[in-house]
DNA sequence: CATAATTTTAACCTTTTGGTTAAACCATTT
DNA sequence: AAATGGTTTAACCAAAAGGTTAAAATTATG
């Protein structure tokens, strides 16, 4: 049954992003992955040549949560308000359900830019467009003068660093209450769309 | 003579800001830390009883430079607008000169979220002050209704985010020009206030 | 200057860790 | 049912890592 193959790999797959989102490559040990994936070490190398091999795939796949699309989002014909609106719906929705690859991907990237080249270039950023749209709407007076990699920054800034910082903002502000402070990140769907469009808005 | 001892202490110490900030607590190897001090390891043990004494060191050291003071502003006599800008500014330049810590500071705390209680706690962030300045300069009209959290957390967030993305930013949307992003970081003390009073100006 | 106290070092120890291996365990095929 | 090929495991290994120790070097003290 070639099922059963499946399943383990992806039941050490399941096991290593649980241990390495929350650890870190250098915090987490093979031997705990196996444990969480309730599995034999050996087997993670049998599957995945290496710890490195393995964190890979966790790595992959952490960034496809972490970089969002909105490119997309600007190539569809929308009101610029209303895709600001779609954007931060979609990347604090996207977030909620990863609260920590955030703080993982800073971590890693920090640790070891290279890692980057080969798996961003692929799946490449091109500003220019958002930044063509941003000039127009400039010229039409919509909104204000502002670069795109600012507006970009800083609706980045605002959807992920609540989530990166978490367990500082929860502890100081909301008194360490966790549901708490989820229904606040909920709620910065439409506070941070608010704020952004308030800032940039002639 | 005693300075000798309190130099060693020192030279420990900054190697070990160095290596732990840039590695972490799992990545830092207490024989790298001995040789960018060039002191021998056991030296280490001798000053600072282990590895977690030694990052315990580091970490409030990085805290410090993490948790701004934005109390002290908040308490001066000066347009709301204007604290805006000075906390800016002053948040700005403190992580210029300290460009590594945010996402040491981010990572570490969600390792181990314990080690806050008897920093933080002790250096406590008072909202409730800033909260009541906000409450006032909505009642006079000055700015449109926003909690203090989220412009707390806003004005943070757009500070420290492009520090803690650095490495992916600059390779997304600065072609890796470490020059050209280091000056976009020291433009937007301008551009953040900016955004934020566009933001909240009623 | 001699002795005591402190600081520094080289060598060593123990535990942990990523990784390997050879044998056991299936499931499928003939 | 025996052979085959992929899968899983227990036992093992070598290297790395944090930490210790006893002696040497240096500094302070009487």
């Amino acid at each position: 049954m070639t099922s059963l193959k499946a399943d383990t790999e992806r039941k050490i797959l399941k096991a290593a992003k649980k241990v390495f989102i929350h650890k870190g490559l250098e915090g987490a040990r093979m031997q705990e992955i196996a444990d969480e994936a309730k599995i034999n070490k050996a087997l993670l190398h049998y599957y995945y040549r290496s710890k490195e091999g393995l964190f890979s795939a966790v790595f992959r796949f952490a960034i496809s949560r972490f970089v969002p699309k909105i490119e997309e989002i600007f190539e569809t014909e929308t009101p610029f308000f209303r895709k600001i609106e779609l954007i931060v719906d979609q990347y604090i929705s996207l977030l909620l359900k990863n609260q920590f690859i955030p703080v993982f991907i800073l971590h890693e990237i920090n640790r070891n830019p290279d890692r980057l080249i080969s798996l961003i270039t692929a799946a490449g950023l091109k500003p220019e467009l958002i930044a063509l749209q941003i000039d127009q709407e400039i010229k039409q007076g919509v909104i204000r003068p502002i670069s795109a990699q600012n507006l970009l920054i800083n609706v980045i800034s605002l959807c992920v660093f609540p989530f990166a910082a978490r367990p500082l903002i929860q502890r100081l502000l909301f008194h360490n209450d966790k549901k708490a402070y989820t229904g606040f990140l909920e709620s910065r769907k439409n506070e941070v769309a608010e704020f952004v469009i308030s800032a940039i808005k002639a």
